[in-house]
DNA sequence: CTCCCTACAGATGTACACAACTCTTGAAAC
DNA sequence: GTTTCAAGAGTTGTGTACATCTGTAGGGAG
């Protein structure tokens, strides 16, 4: 918004600056802005941001450590590609983890987080009526995420949870226009309506359960949907 | 060794460089050759390893993400500190993740790694009879924790797994001093005999299930040896 | 004697120039 | 026509000077 020529963006601190460079970048990344394959230009970036190549880089490397780009000398860095089969470990592995969610020091959400799942539900609701949307799907499905996470009290699990989510958010999306939209809004609103009987009981057990379950069903659809497409 | 004067190293590329100067600092924070608290210089290890402080930067920056270090601008590059009950969710986590390795697409082992497995057992033998030192037992753990994650075919979950044990790794040999000594020895023998035995069955399901047991018992009595301590 | 403030030493953060590497393009040899 | 190689453009990796920040030591006011 601000071009920064008033310097009207707070200075912060180096630390802060480069998360937020982090935060853009991801999102962009997960949110297929920057699609599989295409190229990032530090320089460019760097332009972007009004900072230098190296603060970029710092960034650059750590989405590198956490595998949604892969930088090589002399080509380039580029957005890595997400293919079902190469990502069927994540997700057994994301299965079990949503299972242990309820075991390891749960965090019971307060009253702000029901209203906000509440406030989800509608969302959904009102993107089923009008016009379905793939953008809409995964802004609510990340937002949705966020309030699970909250719920989370390990916080290495929390973290670990993060990044798997990151890595496999894009296949959905990916592969979104190749299934039945409203049969997946429709599975998404049952596991919000699900997961929120059970946080309204307190029952955190329950909600790392249904997640797991909804996660594999989500998994198994789109394992069927990429099985299909390849006759 | 070789004073890098003659350049016998082989260059190499600039990935392996960056990897062999993390594994070697990782190495050095593990073993509190760099003990928790002490500040790492940029410009003194660029100077040792023969490269500027780019590279080293970069080296850094990777070790904080992973939680070994901690960076402050203005102040310095510091190892973090390892209390026990700041690491008591990850040991909660590490406990599920260990039991999780059967079910994950696991690797058998081959009869080589039978083997190295029954000679770690024989030199765990040859300290217990000459004077027993922490160090080797550090080592010997840290061996047969490379046995382990070399039978879990999941890559994220080994990943994580190794990740987290070099996070909790520290922390044994920190408490080992007030421990006792031969005890520790003889369960994490007992621990290599069980689990050989599972080996040899091919029964990884039980490999899991017998680390599960054996990492929670290890943090039982550092708990109570730290309890103990506080009085 | 205590307190505060200022200056300084030393650390990490940033910018930029250059080195090293990869891929492409084109022409020349066969 | 095919192949090979060399030169160039474009990218990331590295080195280095400087900017920015922090903790401390020292001196002066009260």
């Amino acid at each position: 918004m601000t071009p920064s020529a008033t310097g009207a963006d707070p200075p912060a601190t180096a630390r802060e600056r480069s998360d937020r460079i982090y935060g853009i970048l991801r999102d962009r990344i997960c949110m297929l802005a920057y699609p599989p394959g295409m190229r990032l230009s530090e320089e460019e970036l760097a332009e972007e941001f009004n900072v230098s190549r190296t603060p970029v880089r710092r960034v650059l490397t750590r989405l590198e450590n956490e595998g949604l780009v892969s930088i090589v000398h002399g080509v380039g860095t580029l957005v890595t590609d997400v293919e079902l089969d190469e990502l069927a470990q994540v997700y057994h592995l994301r299965l079990e983890l949503a299972a242990l969610m309820g075991r390891l020091s749960p965090v019971q959400p307060d009253a702000a987080a029901v209203e906000r799942i509440e406030a989800l539900i509608e969302r959904c609701d009102e993107q089923s009526a009008g016009g379905l949307d793939h953008m809409a799907f995964a802004r609510l499905n990340m937002a949705f995420f966020a309030e699970i996470i909250a719920m989370i009290g390990n916080q290495p699990l929390r973290e670990i949870s993060e990044r798997l989510y990151y890595q496999t958010s894009r296949i959905v999306l990916k592969l979104l226009p190749t299934m039945n939209l409203q049969e997946e809004f429709s599975a998404f609103r049952q596991e919000m309506v699900e997961i929120l009987a059970a946080v309204r009981l307190g029952d955190i057990v329950s909600v790392g359960h249904l997640r797991r379950v909804h996660i594999s069903m989500s998994f198994q659809r789109m394992l069927r949907r990429a099985g299909a497409a390849h006759r």
